[in-house]
DNA sequence: CATAAAAAGACTTATAATGTCTTTTTTGTG
DNA sequence: CACAAAAAAGACATTATAAGTCTTTTTATG
């Protein structure tokens, strides 16, 4: 239960590795892509959809490739995993009320909403920054 | 992300349902189904699960159906989710050791044992007595 | 023995995950 | 300007999982 998908352990491994370059180096997606060991196809559609919403920033043509959208201690974790895997939801009903018939009285439902606040809170303490950490610069 | 399936809400909903019944009636499965709403057949390959696990007792013939395994403060909702779903592993590095390479200098690895610890003690510190609570006894 | 009920297992269908392939657009350079 | 380098876009393919059904078997009761 509660799987990250290979999309979204993908996602970080990437950006995560682009957070560990110096900020303005041009990266090549498959230069990431070898880095980190992921299919570079699919490290493509998980980059489009960062650039999308600006947490990487794209630059096309010769000499084009990635950097990050921001410094790495303003980008958490939860961004990232939101990005590619949609909003954290324990279970339907805490998506939006009314989306289960029961949830005014059932005594689950809080439970739910409890566990996604924890996780949202665990995700959102941890940056890039700190992630890219100790990471050898190469 | 992390979205608890059909099964797991249905499973939830059915032994809710009996622990909120006198300890000592048997229910009928396809009168607990019809209370939570749940396909009969479904509902049962999850009580069989239960059952082999002790969470449910079963009795079979005429005259059977289901009772609680034990007395609902001793069966948590820790215990009623990972019984169908499996344990809860946010991802698969946390499974065992050796299941990613990277583990061991990976600095994302730590944060998802934590989300791990964080949701199984959630889970852990409810009881079926507590969720069945308020539910009419009809 | 007839009937009621759960157990077991095979099967089907729908949806989501995991990629790949091809074409298009953008941009820098000789 | 032509060309090459690179990302963007979108269609496609494959596999795995979820979700549920159906049939047959076993067990118990009266
Ligand atoms: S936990 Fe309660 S409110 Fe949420 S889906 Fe289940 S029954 Fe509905
Ligand atoms: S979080 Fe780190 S240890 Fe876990 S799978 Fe991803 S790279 Fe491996």
């Amino acid at each position: 239960m509660m799987e990250l998908t290979r999309k979204g352990e993908y996602a970080i491994r990437g950006i995560v590795f682009l957070a560990s370059r110096p900020p303005e180096q041009i990266c090549l997606l498959s230069d990431i892509a070898a880095a980190v060991d992921v299919p570079p196809t699919f490290l493509a559609k998980i980059f489009q959809q960062f650039s999308k919403i600006g947490l990487v920033k794209s630059y096309r043509g010769t000499g084009g490739g990635f950097v990050l959208g921001r410094s790495a201690d303003k980008i958490t974790l939860l961004e990232v995993v939101e990005a590619v895997e949609g909003p954290i939801v324990p279970n339907r009903c805490v998506i939006n009320k009314g989306e289960c018939a029961r949830d005014a009285t059932c005594n689950v439902h809080p439970v739910w909403v409890d566990v996604q606040h924890r996780v949202r809170d665990i995700l959102n303490e941890v940056t890039l920054q700190k992630l890219a950490g100790t990471n050898p610069p190469k």
